[in-house]
DNA sequence: TATATTTGTTTAATCGATTAACCAAAAGTA
DNA sequence: TACTTTTGGTTAATCGATTAAACAAATATA
């Protein structure tokens, strides 16, 4: 019920001290006695003093808070990332402020509003797909505070990225449907301008020359990725009067939509059609066939976009460039693809 | 590359006026002309001011943020109450700082400390599984702040509560199973502890005898509710000599590993055994047989929480009492067990 | 005209912790 | 003894926004 808590101050007057001496006590500063420090630090744990976070983060120009923002925080993945970026940064000392974008381009606007009103020391985001306009990105640069990206990431941006080799996780897709047996390899991607989505785009072209196979427009499709246009987009691919024999889906939700569909034709996966899914979500070894995925080592680009945003700390001024680091991904079979 | 954020003094410096007619100007006082309004709002603009949050909520004694703490975010259930929650209180000029418990006594007591160290002006909350010792709880109170609790809560906090009736969904199931000719009906719940798995308990029981239905105690099952143990569980209630024709599970993602071993012994759902699960995650509309489940209305009972946090605004002393929200679940039939 | 009121703004204190600059007393040194 | 250095603090300014109190000028009222 007391209300009022306790500050240096009542510490301080407790023993007759300074408020100066009492906080440089409580931070273990050389020029207080050992037993001055002891006293303090008896006195503090007797009031229960709780210092005041936004009184020392205003005079020391320092919140030691880190903003996140994530398309959504229910994707295994991304909650994922966020867990053990938190790990390394509370270790640090930092507390992380998540918030989720919800794909939208608005959202995420009033997300890094509110981070930076917040007085965050650094933002760590994966970007909205929707996300073309990159003002509000620059805004946080602009702000002299390190911006790191994972995932979703924008070269023009020109600041630190960490994730996954999406290009090199295509060929290794089609390298193992084509050591599977496949000879038309359909593709169900994300949008071209996302940066990841292009990338696998590109991959999937490369590898399917690779192998001399046929690489049809018809059989590349441009897709919002959601299970329900998962389910769209394989219908088109069935009617074609050449099916494929194998279908890599650029997203494990548009893939388990395509699987839907496939099941309900009374079409066989693996046999009939292989699938191959990207992103190792759980649900890919729970349904029935499980789903071939793409595992993107969340932990990992989790714990390395922190130690990025750790590592500014030293510096006393913040110079970003485009500094990348690329992670390999894993090929993870499973019987839709075997 | 200006690092120097534009400050109230800035703007009265270009003025010459008081940094105390900037505040007030722009926070509308009606004891600012209208011309001087009309200019400070101008030169905010063009110098990009941002007010710096950590000041104000400095001496305002306020600092407009909701702590919210989880079991974890990547559950449909969690994540859709919090989405919910934020638009409710960023409508009201709150922002709110997700944490996730990962289920450990431990790691809550880091993030309530976390929390009430950035000074939040409250905490909405579902407690980890673990906890059963509440002196961290109580410290939150012991703050000043209002506490919130939803789906998981405990009443010996005599705080407020948001949550579906955990006793009459039990009723709604085993109601269901026996319209569906079920006569012999399991029950894997999970640990009596917890308030709402031991409602559910207590609600399966009460139903049972309702129906005049043997209640045998092998039949019910105390479990962690993994899909793990989902897994394990099941083979127990399979290896009895009279095995039950449905088993309601207090959790998808047990039912789910419950559901993949009928599978993988060959035993048809629903014809063999029915199965039910409980809230209503993605997932169980995606397996295959389906699974009925129990939606909980997560919009509303992450609405309802952070109304209940905005009605505390108005009172200037906090003194909380029992005051439970409890809202009408709604059972979602499937494949599984019709 | 003299006084009261309103308007619009300034002054200065405040929130609580930190820190640069200063200082007295104790200890060391020549 | 006289001077320097070290020890262990204190004083006061500061971070940036807010606000109670004060106040001058303009306007209203008697």
């Amino acid at each position: 019920m007391n209300k009022k808590r306790t500050t240096l101050k009542d510490i301080a007057n407790v023993l007759s001290i300074s408020t100066a001496a009492v906080s440089k006590a409580l931070n273990d500063d050389a020029r207080i006695s050992v037993k001055t420090k002891k006293a303090v630090k008896q006195v503090a744990k007797e009031l229960n003093y709780q210092p005041n976070h936004l009184a020392s983060a205003l005079r020391k120009g320092k919140s030691n808070l880190v903003g996140v923002i994530v398309p959504r925080t229910n994707s295994s993945f991304f909650s994922s990332v966020v867990e053990n970026m938190e790990e390394v940064l509370n270790k640090a000392g930092y507390n992380i402020i998540i918030t989720q974008s919800n794909e939208s381009f608005e959202k995420e606007c009033k997300n890094i509003d509110a981070l930076l009103y917040t007085q965050v020391d650094g933002i760590i985001a994966s970007m909205a797909n929707e996300t073309v306009d990159l003002s509000y990105y620059e805004k946080i640069k602009s702000y002299g505070i390190p911006l790191i990206l994972f995932d979703r990431g924008e070269n023009d941006l020109n600041v630190d990225y960490v994730g996954i080799d999406d290009y090199k996780s295509s060929h290794m897709i089609i390298d193992h449907l084509v050591s599977q047996g496949c000879k038309r390899i359909a593709h169900i991607g994300g949008y071209r301008r996302t940066r990841i989505f292009n990338n696998r785009i590109r991959g999937y072209i490369d590898a399917i020359k690779k192998h001399d196979l046929p690489h049809d427009d018809e059989l590349l499709i441009e897709s919002s990725l959601t299970l329900e246009d998962g389910r769209q987009q394989i219908e088109k691919l069935l009617a074609l009067k050449n099916r494929p024999d194998a279908v890599y889906v650029a997203s494990d939700y548009a893939a388990l939509g395509s699987l839907q569909v496939l099941k309900e034709r009374g079409i066989k996966v693996p046999e009939e059609i292989k699938l191959v899914g990207f992103g190792n979500e759980p649900f890919t070894s729970l349904v029935t066939p499980s789903i071939t995925s793409i595992n993107q080592h969340s932990e990992q680009i989790g714990k390395l976009a922190a130690e990025t945003f750790l590592g500014y700390l030293e510096k006393d001024v913040v110079v970003q460039s485009l500094n990348k680091i690329i992670l390999d991904s894993e090929l993870i079979v499973r019987s839709s693809s075997e």
